[in-house]
This record gives C-alpha cells, structure tokens and sequence, in this order.
DNA sequence: TTCTTTTGTAACAATGTTGTAACCTGTTCC
DNA sequence: GGAACAGGTTACAACATTGTTACAAAAGAA
C-alpha cells in the first residue's frame, strides 16, 4: 500500500469510515461480485432475466442485490413498456471503473479454483 | 474480460464451479476483505490481537474468520508459547497474489467514500 | 494466592438472510 | 375469457451469522 493511501485510511472521519464499511458490506452481500463482474463481462445493458440465470440464484436475491447496487449509484434501471415487459440494468461510470480489479480477483479466484481441483 | 478466461468460465466443469462458488462464498463473508486488506498492509506476520483492533470487530468472529483462511491456505497460523500466548498470523504466498486486486479494489472504495462525505 | 495477559472456544439468544410459494401488472395470442 | 410472458413484490418459515457471556490455560507479578 502506498504511503499516501495509508495516511488517507489513519486520517479519515468517522463518516468516511462509515462509508467504507458501506461499500465493504455491500460488496460482500452473496452474489454481489459475481452480479458486478458478470455485468462486467459483456458491456451491454443486460436484462434481469439474464443475470438471474447466469448467477443462478433466486428472483428475490437477485432484485434485492440490483435494487441495493442501483441504491448506491453502481446500476441504472431502464424499463421498456413493450410486453412482456423489458428491463435492462447497466453498470454506471463508477462501477466499471471497479472492473480492473474485479476482473483480477476473479482471475485469481479461477486460477485458485482450477489448481484446487 | 479476454478470450481465454470467457471460455475457460463457459467450458469449466461443475466441480470447478464449485470451487469459484466456495472461494467467492469466503471472500464475501463479513470483514474478510477488510482482514485480507489489513494484513497485506504490513506485510509482517501479525497478532490476533492486532488483527482484531484493525478490524474493529468481536474475538469470534476475527477467530472464525482467521480459521477459514487457514482452511484454504490463505493464512498460516503460528503459536509461541510465551506468557500470555503469541500466535502471529501470516498470509501465505497464494494469498499475497491477491493483493493487487485487493488494493485497487480498496483504492477505488476509498475514493467513493471520500466522495460521498 | 489472586490478578493479569493473550488467544481463543462453547453455548446461546438475537438478528439477518435466503428461497419458496403466491400473487400482481399489462398485453398479446388463442 | 384464459393462458402466457417478463419482471418483479410480499409474506413467511428455515437457516445462517453475530455478538455476548462465561470459561480456560499458563506463568509471572503483586
């Protein structure tokens, strides 16, 4: 870690601090990073259908996991009145700009996975 | 994402699946990224004590979390049999090539924060 | 002898999270 | 009219996780 970035952490405010342990909590909900890497993956605005299939989890997870990235500003939500129903969700700014190092961790959690078996 | 890594996900069997599920099951666990974080800080063995302070969370759970590190070879435990007991925890080789990802992870949480003060 | 320290563990109640099943909307097809 | 579809929401029971409290061990200090 940078001598910088050490500092920030000694000298920050108890909100900053708060904030942190914001993100930290959200990223480690179930599912999370497998939702923000997936989305990640193709940079196209996906539907719910789609990420719910491929982090193969329950309708209820899945909403509530979208619901909190779009609380935080990480996913935008857009629904189209055709029928059925289309809603895409996309990653904002600020959630690809996490790509690299989501991107590096799933590489060493698939090196893991692949040595591990 | 490249190439390679899409298709090693798409073509990866279900044991291997399972492996990514556990690994990513651990690192969303409570404080794991933080105690991940903290101990690639210093990169010194360090107290249970210490870890425990740094992560501002109860004996259990820093317990806990240490103990599955050590299940999956990301930490190395040492005990000294001073009075009152030593025991310095170590991250192993697999896990400080983790820590690119987990610092520009952290720098990029740290950089939200700051900006939502 | 009793206190203190570190590093835990065990039991347990409180709290948090999950999936399931049921339900809802709105429109097109039969 | 009824079914079907996407994209959810709600209620709830089952399960998982957390912190608290109590306890332990070992030996040197008071």
């Amino acid at each position: 870690m940078s001598q910088e970035q050490s500092e920030r952490m000694q000298s920050m405010c108890e909100s900053a601090k708060a904030h942190v342990d914001d993100l930290l909590v959200l990223l480690s909900k179930s599912k999370m990073l497998s939702i923000l890497y997936i989305m990640n993956c193709d940079k196209e605005p996906m539907r719910f259908s789609e990420i719910k299939k491929r982090v193969n989890s329950s309708s209820t997870t899945v909403a509530r996991r979208l619901g909190e990235l779009e609380d935080h500003g990480l996913v935008t939500r857009t629904a189209f009145a055709t029928v059925p129903a289309t809603v895409m969700y996309e990653l904002t700014e600020d959630a690809i700009s996490l790509q690299p190092s989501l991107e590096s961790m799933f590489e060493w959690v698939l090196n893991r996975a692949d040595s591990s078996v």
